[in-house]
DNA sequence: TCTATTATTGCAAGCCTATGCATTAACTGC
DNA sequence: GCAGTTAATGCATAGGCTTGCAATAATAGA
């Protein structure tokens, strides 16, 4: 193990004084270009490399902006993870990946975040303790809610789709096909996502003079899916049973169709139609051909990087609150050929 | 914004030393029940927080564990990105995560990483040229290759699956079912694991009289995968076409099973069989029920977790090479009904 | 009661870089 | 050739913490 090469050694094979040295890495600083060649060469030479950590500590800007998630599984967060990995790259920061499933452990994840210095807080799917959001807006971090709406109008910044619409969007899509028995399930009760979407979907079926024909509660994990999925349809006579279901996302509605056919034996959308939100990769897969509510997550990324980058910048910008389009993918499950 | 407090403004609360502040938080240093006492009720009112940044600075030991993939589309990766994070989380280390798709790309990062002192990193599926390893082992950096080989017998440690005798399980399995026109489509040419999955595939296929019926390239990635099965299956008569084929992970063989059916019309297991390799969550799915070689990601992870902590303490140790055992999962699309 | 130990505590020196300020060098124009 | 600018450089300090060492307090042993 070599000690690596300091500034200060650096400088002393340049014939330079650190200064320069740490001048020469800064774009924009007042170097002369014969300076920063002798710098350079010098620093080549010895394979240096300017400590991130002894700059964070003195500018207090880490270049790091920390990621939380709950859990992987729905592939739409790898997705987001990636492009959001690869955006912040562009300009120069890193991301700091954490998983956290509770609440609890979220919060104490983010303490401990605070201590790492990190430039911003992205949240994908969770929501966080009042407490702590104020500490996170007393220290200066800004911190987004992606996929989630901020239950306070306060410090806290997000970024989401327009839900309500596609809510409507999918109530169109089924009622269009001329379905009368229409069934909703939904994701986690309490959240925004959730709660958007059902709503949308409601108000749809009630300007068309119907309503919600069964629901069953899923929270949004493939398991909980399929038992919502088994509860809307133990009811024997085909009458009592949806023709047609919303799903509050694609993750889930995989499950669904997996039980409708494999353990119900029941076709779609011959027998049953299907419709789900996110509009995931797998969505568009031969096995499933689900149609489903695209979230445009290119655009979800770039707002959410415009927005972090600029309030890094500026302290004083207050939180922003973006909501974007949704668009309506049909695909064989509500009975559009593909 | 309200500055955050220091240890010091916490030793001038409780009246004590800096140091005495710093002894408190430190595990097993000498400070009285008392004294501790003082110092977490003065920094209980300061919402004081140790800064790590400046502990890594003068320990050198940041907590961070770089985690580096190429893409998330194969779930594969997800899922072990999941399981890494909070097994690190248990011992108290962060993953720093990087996206970086080509080598050029993985190396530039990797010095970049270097810069914020990252006790170790982890490779997903990637390799890393012979001169960054050689920088990372001066520093001091234990790097581990997951799901991948290291070449040289150096100081890269790596956890990867026994890929050649999974390999010959799938060969086994599809002679088993009484195919004779095997085929198999690649990944990456020049990965250890399309190398090892195909020599053990080939050779337990000669041990039974047979060889590899036909072979295209997918590359790892779902559109390749959708390519190469329209270049095993352009041949138009049937006893020109394979009966079976192993694909090199789950990722393709699932495109591959869209291509048969969709395009080609073919049906799976009846006119082909075909089997993957990882298990990803997918391949339960009803509408695949894709038989597969299990990779165990959760002895994996443990062995990552284990070599990297060690070696994180103990500079002096040397490379690892786990090879961890496979198991065939048999579904529908070996013609084993589920 | 006095000395030998041991447990606590504080002091001060780093860890590595960025940057305000003062100084020096190099130019410019007249 | 000289005063006035501007560009380039170095000095010295700060940023928040850990830790070796010395000093002190507390305890035990005789």
């Amino acid at each position: 193990m070599v000690k690596a090469a300091t500034s200060i050694d650096v400088a002393k094979l340049a014939g330079v004084s650190q200064s320069a040295v740490s001048r020469s890495y800064t774009p924009g600083a007042s170097v002369a270009e014969h300076t920063r060649g002798k710098v350079m060469d010098a620093a080549r030479k010895l394979g240096y490399r300017p400590n991130a950590i002894a700059r964070t500590l003195i500018t207090r800007k880490s270049r790091m902006i920390a990621v939380v998630a709950s859990y992987l599984d729905n592939q739409f967060y790898p997705v987001v993870i990636e492009m959001l990995s690869k955006r912040f790259q562009v300009d120069g920061y890193h991301v700091l990946l954490f998983i956290a499933e509770a609440r609890t452990e979220a919060d104490e994840l983010l303490l401990q975040l605070m201590q790492y210095h990190v430039d911003g807080i992205v949240l994908l799917s969770a929501t966080l303790s009042s407490g702590i959001a104020k500490d996170c807006a007393d220290a200066g971090i800004p911190v987004l809610l992606f996929n989630r709406i901020a239950q306070a109008g306060g410090t806290v910044n997000s970024v989401a789709s327009d839900n309500q619409a596609g809510g409507r969007m999918a109530a169109q899509a089924l009622l269009a096909a001329g379905h009368t028995r229409i069934g909703y399930i939904a994701g986690i009760e309490d959240s925004s996502t959730n709660r958007d979407r059902e709503a949308g979907f409601r108000a749809e079926l009630a300007a068309q003079g119907q309503r919600v024909f069964a629901r069953t509660v899923g929270n949004y994990n493939f398991d909980g899916a399929q038992v919502a999925t088994r509860q809307m349809f133990q009811v024997s006579e085909t009458s009592q049973r949806p023709s047609a279901i919303f799903v509050a996302n694609d993750h889930m509605a995989i499950a669904v169709m997996d039980t409708l056919r494999g353990e119900l034996g029941l076709r779609v959308p011959h027998d049953v139609a299907v419709i789900g939100f996110d509009n995931v990769p797998q969505a568009a897969w031969g096995g499933y051909s689900l149609s489903s509510i695209e979230q445009d997550a290119q655009a979800m990324i770039e707002a959410t990087a415009r927005i972090m980058l600029e309030q890094i910048q500026d302290e004083s910008l207050s939180a922003e609150h973006v909501n974007l389009p949704v668009r309506l993918i049909e695909r064989g499950s509500t009975g559009r050929a593909i």
